[in-house]
DNA sequence: GGAATAGTGTCTCTCAGACACTATGAC
DNA sequence: GTCATAGTGTCTGAGAGACACTATTCC
């Protein structure tokens, strides 16, 4: 290992976690408070350097790292995009790995103390390029929850499908139709029913469900699906 | 900038490159032979090291590397994911920031020497974990193609429908209705007419088109739009 | 006129949204 | 029974696919 082609610098690496949970305000971001500099005091994502004799790859890094600095394991986590350039950290060229994660209520109210939830679209400023980070992220994951089961991953395991639909509205910042939105979370086949129902509250009984299968998050193949698709056959 | 956080080495990290072409055997990919050790004279993507003093950001040392092992400029280039981990790169802990671009038919004959142009679904093996880079790619272009203008970087910068619908067809591996495909691209409103005729050919001339808006590609913000979206208001 | 390609009109069938309905529990 | 919540049936309107049609050029 060591050093990179001769002459050339390595660029400063790091991997940067937007976590993401619902709370009253709805999609909020889990921000660190900065104890050293550059930017000592602000509010930040939390993130670190790789530590190649501990982690496996990035995505190990990224949730060794969040675990670290929030004190919670998100439900979810998953690759975002790569920042880099010279001028998002003052130090010199950067790059910066990001990725997003998602977090249960149920975990939120163990956080680590120091960190803070702020409402997604109303952020204080953050340290680095952050808020673009968190832009980016805020794109890709109301879209993304449009044809996913990402939304459950804020619920505990076992739900039922008037809480995911009240999830989804939270996301979306929308209002969803209950019979067309169980339509379709049927048809997708994304969740599965486990046997036992709700008990306690008032009114019918609800039926537990889970996410059927976590490897498979989408409708389909990887990215979108049912689309316009520029004419298609049949 | 010098070096990371204290005890800790920095992974190795480069840039590759999925250049795509469209040619008689379909979508296919550019492959460079390798000059150096490791995976000497094996087949792989162009890539290479970020260079901090001459790139803006690492899209800037995309383009620089690609143009550099290849001989030509792609007319897309968009940044795919990034791949990490200690198994992929021989020499230790790496990470290659994986860029997808699009080079137009016409450019295609002026690649450097060297080159090979390979169908993407029938390549030979590559070197690293190239080859599942490709994958990674192939399943995003494939998916975006059907929301986006993406594939009118294939032609050149003026182009007629019945071309536009001949790239969509040979991207997608199906066939697609005309009057579908027209109604879709004119909602769309991602390409505008030139006022100019294709001149010279069999039967009525045809209008020529252009890509609308270089920096909007998609049908709306980002990624994946009008979907199935779970159920909606009105 | 015919051949070839460009471009349009229109039918149908599917499916998402809307909304009213039924079901099952606690009291 | 009422209230509250869970869950279903059905109508309708927009839009995608299919396909036949018209338009414009060259010969």
């Amino acid at each position: 290992v060591g050093g990179q082609e001769r002459g050339h610098e390595a660029p400063i690496t790091t991997v940067d976690v937007v976590m993401l949970t619902l709370t009253g305000d709805g999609l909020s971001v889990v921000l660190v408070r900065r104890g050293r500099p550059p930017y000592q005091g602000a509010l930040a994502l939390p993130g670190g350097y790789i530590h190649v004799d501990e982690d496996d790859d990035l995505m190990a890094s990224a949730m060794r790292v969040v675990e670290a600095k929030s004190g919670v394991a998100p439900s979810y986590l998953e690759q975002l995009a790569t920042f880099s350039g010279l001028g998002r950290d003052p130090r010199g060229w950067s790059i910066s790995v990001a990725y997003y994660a998602f977090l249960r209520a149920e975990a939120a109210s163990s956080l680590a103390p120091g960190t803070e939830i702020h409402p997604i679209d109303r952020l204080p400023p953050l340290a680095f390029d952050h808020d673009r980070i968190v832009a980016v992220a805020r794109a890709r994951i109301r879209s993304k929850a449009s044809y996913s089961v990402l939304p459950a991953y804020f619920l505990p395991e076992e739900f039922t499908l008037a809480e995911l639909q009240d999830v989804y509205e939270r996301v979306m910042g929308e209002t969803l139709d209950k019979s067309s939105f169980r339509r379709k979370v049927d048809e997708a086949g994304l969740v599965a029913g486990t046997g036992s129902v709700r008990e306690g509250g008032m009114g019918r009984p609800a039926q537990m469900f889970r996410i059927a299968d976590p490897a498979r998050v989408t409708l389909d193949r990887d990215i979108a699906r049912s689309s316009p698709s520029l004419g298609g056959p049949r």
